[in-house]
RNA sequence: GGAGAAGUACCCAAGCGGCUGAAGGGGCUCCCCUGCUAAGGGAGUAGUAUGUGGAUAACGUAGCGCGGGUUCAAAUCCCGCCUUCUCCGCCA
């Protein structure tokens, strides 16, 4: 959620940030409904504080034996007229928030604006895998090796589902806890949040209202209404992020450093794309997420850090993959920065995202009330940053893909083999 | 899922319609006295949000799990919800 304050104090500002992202808005009736806000706020305050003040009084007035007949009737009249003020107190306030609780957060002021095609190419890392004989893709590797049962997950569960199976299953596995061990040495608490959350957090993490409905909601006959209603994640991020909701942390306790482990389930409705086949795009799928609490001051350097995380992941799986700062427009809508990190993919020549590491700077902090208090006892928002750390969906076809070998079998890089018994490759 | 009990400040806890923004402890901070493994006396200790304001001054408003209601007035009465504890049930 972007400061209302800021807003009020420098429209233009915010408009021309937000244009950037591709998001025209009009300020002028918020301003108007602000000011309104205001004024009758002040005026109501003086009623309340006029009834608090002759309220203290009245059993003074009981014990001396005066009457109070007539003070009952004209505070009543006050009372009925604070309870009307405070209604189109409320209507107002909701309108506002409603309006602002729909703007994306402000890009960072160094990013371009407008969408992908925008995006620059940082970095390059590890060559790109050329191939002497004919090169199949993922989903023939891994239906040859029976690594991934596609049918059956099809069966089981409908389209974009797919199961893990045999040395499949283990790979998988050893790429999580290769991740997982990364991130313990690193520092990082391990969470495992659970998997069904409020509609609270995804409102706090800023994914809500737009994205509700690209979640999968637990139906709850009795609750008919969703924000009394359950999601399946479709991040950890949506967990992670409000872990401190309404708390305010000490500064001491910055930078925070987490990542969890869980599947993220999404509809990725109509998304689907021949070449997408395989594990592309799923409903259901594993990753590792990295998230950070920290001051403004502490942010831009955890941005890197975590950039530096990702990237370190899948060089030390020597896959070939490059690093993108995004445009502005193609930056999520609560977020500040993202970069993206893009694994190759030989059978699709094209990369595809397996990290976007991003900072949303304080907008999802003011969203669900996450705030620290620094050494002079200041309060702030804290800033939430978080990176896939990393979704093995990708990875995994990529790694199939270029570490295929001409007889069929997929070599398994060094850094996972101990997470796999010490087996060397993959084959029939 | 059912039945009971409870949710008050950093912690424990009193209050059960007005004199309570909240008694009393504990803890913590500061001051005084005294001095040998201690103890005594005093003061302070709701953070926060929001408004007026130059203000880290002062004052107003909100705030006793959350949300409503009754009332001139609610921590206190009523209704709904959430959470925790105890007992029962369910448990692929």
């Amino acid at each position: 959620m972007l400061d209302i304050k800021l807003i009020c104090e420098r429209p233009e500002e915010v408009q021309a940030a937000l244009a950037k992202k591709g998001c025209q808005v009009d300020f002028t009736n918020l301003l108007e409904q602000v000011a309104k806000r205001k004024a009758l706020m002040q005026q109501t305050d003086l009623l309340k504080a006029e009834r608090n003040k002759v309220s203290a009084q009245i059993p003074a007035l009981k014990k001396q034996g005066l009457p109070v007949e007539e003070i009952f009737a004209k505070m009543r009249a006050l009372g009925d007229e604070i309870a009307a003020n405070d209604k189109v107190l409320d209507a107002l306030s909701q309108e506002i928030t409603d309006f602002v609780a729909k703007l994306p957060n402000m890009p960072d002021p160094d990013l371009l604006a407008g969408e992908k095609e925008n995006n620059q190419v940082v970095k390059v890392y590890n060559q790109k895998p050329e191939f002497d004989f004919k090169a199949k893709n993922h989903v023939d590797l891994c239906t040859a090796l029976n690594l991934i049962d596609y049918e059956r997950g099809v069966k089981l569960s409908g389209g974009g589902h797919w199961l893990y199976r045999g040395d499949g299953a283990r790979l998988e596995w050893a790429l999580l806890n290769f991740f997982i061990q990364e991130h313990l040495n690193d520092g990082y608490e391990f969470i495992l949040p659970p998997h069904m959350l409020g509609y609270n957090c995804g409102f706090g993490a800023g994914q809500f209202p737009k994205f509700a409905d690209e979640v999968f909601w637990v139906e709850d006959s009795e609750a008919e209404d969703r924000k009394k209603q359950k999601f399946m994640l479709p991040t950890a991020e949506t967990a992670l992020v409000n872990m401190y909701a309404g708390e305010i942390v000490d500064v001491s306790k910055l930078p925070m450093k987490f990542f969890a482990y869980t599947p993220c389930y999404r509809k990725e409705a109509g998304s689907y794309r021949a070449e997408e086949r395989g594990m592309i795009r799923g409903h259901q799928f594993n990753k590792i997420e990295m998230v950070q609490y920290t001051t403004p001051e502490q942010s831009p350097k955890a941005f890197e850090e975590l950039v530096g995380k990702a990237c370190s992941l899948m060089d030390k799986l020597g896959l070939h993959f490059r690093l993108s700062k995004l445009a502005a427009g193609d930056c999520s809508a609560s977020m500040a920065r993202t970069y993206d990190i893009e694994v190759w993919i030989p059978s699709m020549g094209i990369y595809k995202e397996v990290s976007s590491v991003s900072n949303a700077n304080d907008y999802q902090a003011r969203r669900n009330n996450t705030r620290y208090k620094d050494e002079n006892k200041k309060i702030g928002f804290v800033h939430t940053l978080n990176g896939s750390g990393l979704a093995t969906s990708r990875v995994f076809p990529a790694l199939i893909e270029q570490y295929q070998n001409a007889d069929g079998s997929v070599t398994i890089p060094e850094v996972l083999r101990p997470f796999m018994g010490g087996q060397t490759v993959i084959k029939l």
